[in-house]
DNA sequence: AATTGTATTTTTGTGCTAGAAAATACGTCA
DNA sequence: TGACGTATTTTCTAGCACAAAAATACAATT
């Protein structure tokens, strides 16, 4: 019986599953965020083939995926009906970020490297010693951070860390980009908010803008501040405006653990923040960039080691968006 | 003796060389621009730790490409004392595109999907059969395109074209993006264009700008074209911005050839560029700005399917920069 | 002291295989 | 017809050995 022997053999030398399913964990929490955006309602049908064409991926995965979502009671699956979204459907909300060696080791590079314990300059295999990884695992998120903008890689065999945004001339930069951006991004045709994002948006920062500056919850404040401006990226219409938004909001969120911002100025940022959605959402979108403009001039100001570099005051009236 | 045993067994299982030299090529071509960059006399010295430090390898590989400059005559190499510039040096200038079959791969993969004749969603594997190139290769070649933003690789197995810019939308997009940005570009403290580069950009730019429009070099007219909106992006001290300039001049680089401009808005263009540049020079950086702003909105207007989708007047007005 | 020349060590890339996961083909059911 | 269930084919990843290339150490020279 070939076919026992085989199996025999598989067992004896079996290795670990090549990722463990960790795409089709993956995949599950891409869904299901997927399927939160519509309005679906217990009973609904999900069809596979919506999922493969969303994620470009074909029907096994998925089969997998929804197979996990059935196991965690957001859907339900019927013999030879498929799968549908199950009561609790609503209920039961854990983001359940994946953990996978390469997030593990994602933020462990940046934590080490934003707090200087790591060197500009690494080999993979520098790497891979000293956080006990595999070198494949080393690859994959060195080739992540390198789309972050976080390291690039030179022509020998060394991966070099870009000046960060714990620099304070990249920070500037930033800051500087974001004025140019985000403004604009109310002003491109076919500009729409999501609404019920918005709306969780302005509760959530509402909530935090009454809060006391001596309790100010600080990481759910930057999770807000991040949250607006990807809202606002996804809403502009702009394919390459969207994505050089979000690679800012990205590279900020490494960042901004080691920043530090007076809450007062934080709590002041939240209020922008609602005036600026409230704007939008009544379709004043000029209105909406100038504040944003505002907004962001007033967080350039407020850095702890900004300066000026000497531009002339002429034209600092239109750096600084006062024109 | 061990050491004619292992010449002769790597003999006879000899492989082809990993790279054959290409990077070292690729390094010789990138240390020549950078030693033009500078204002180098016949004579002059070339320390080695220079160039490592610069691009960030170890001596080896620099002394490899030393070793292929000096090969060329445009170096000459004294024992004992290393590398210094060639007599020659200022004369042959020849650009010498290194070709791998990376590049190659790379430019046919563009032109078949420019021209629709490979999908929007492919594999690894149907890449390396369709071109007969090694499966690393391929990889390789999809690392950088998804770093430029053409393809994206999808959770499963597949890699997903990115709507590029052939098509209507993206064109849009993309021309509306550079208008955010390259007028914003003059405006940044630090602002400052390499006299010898607008030098040479005025020159091109002057030629082209004289001539008949029904003998205009479409070719040399692009390559200016891009030549003029990469030294903005390298002038404007700003990391972020530069990035994202780039990304376009490189997106763009890939599809203009597809994209058909009468000639007479191109000679148009050449003279704006050079105006554009003359005020830049002069200081003015606000007119430079302004300039800038109405160049590309011009070259939006020019667009062949251009369409206003539907924004109201009012925005209209800001959107086509003539606030 | 700094730079080059040379030798040695380390890291990387490639080709290979097997097994895991994805893609796909095809039959079945609502 | 379109969706699901199942089986089959294809593609990918991990791990290994080895040669190529890069990094590095150290001696020699200016």
């Amino acid at each position: 019986m070939p076919r026992t022997t085989a199996r025999s053999r598989a067992a004896k030398t079996r290795r670990q599953p090549t990722r463990g399913n960790a795409t089709q964990a993956a995949l599950a929490e891409r869904i299901l965020g997927w399927l939160r955006q519509q309005d679906l309602k217990p009973g609904d049908h999900v069809p596979e083939r919506l999922a493969t064409e969303a994620f470009h991926v074909s029907r096994t995965p998925v089969r997998g995926a929804l197979t996990l979502l059935t196991t965690r009671g957001l859907l339900e699956r019927r013999d030879q009906r498929g799968y549908f979204i199950a009561a609790g459907f609503d209920a039961a909300d854990q983001p359940a970020a994946v953990e996978t060696p390469e997030t593990t080791l994602h933020d462990a590079i940046l934590r080490d490297r934003f707090s200087k314990r790591l060197d500009a300059e690494v080999t993979a295999a520098h790497l891979a010693r000293r956080y006990h990884a595999s070198r494949a695992v080393v690859l994959r998120v060195l080739g992540r951070l390198q789309k972050d903008g976080v390291v690039e890689r030179a022509l020998g065999q060394r991966w070099v860390f870009l000046p960060a945004l714990d620099s304070l001339r990249s920070q500037e930069d930033s800051h500087r980009f974001r004025l140019i951006l985000e403004p604009a991004a109310f002003l491109q045709p076919g500009f729409a908010l999501d609404a019920r994002r918005t709306r969780d948006l302005k509760a959530a920062l509402g909530e935090l803008a009454r809060q006391d500056a001596r309790h100010f919850d600080l990481k759910r404040a930057l999770d807000a501040d991040i949250a607006f401006h990807e809202a606002i990226a996804d809403a502009c219409n702009n394919r390459f405006l969207a994505d050089a938004m979000r690679q800012q909001s990205r590279l900020r969120r490494f960042a901004t653990t080691s920043m530090q911002v007076p809450p007062a100025r934080l709590i002041e940022s939240c209020r922008e923040h609602l005036a600026i959605l409230e704007a939008a959402e009544a379709g004043d979108f000029v209105r909406a960039a100038e504040l944003m403009r505002e907004h962001l001039a007033a967080s350039l100001r407020a850095r702890p080691g900004f300066v000026n570099r000497g531009a002339p005051p002429m034209l600092r009236a239109a750096l600084m968006g006062a024109r």
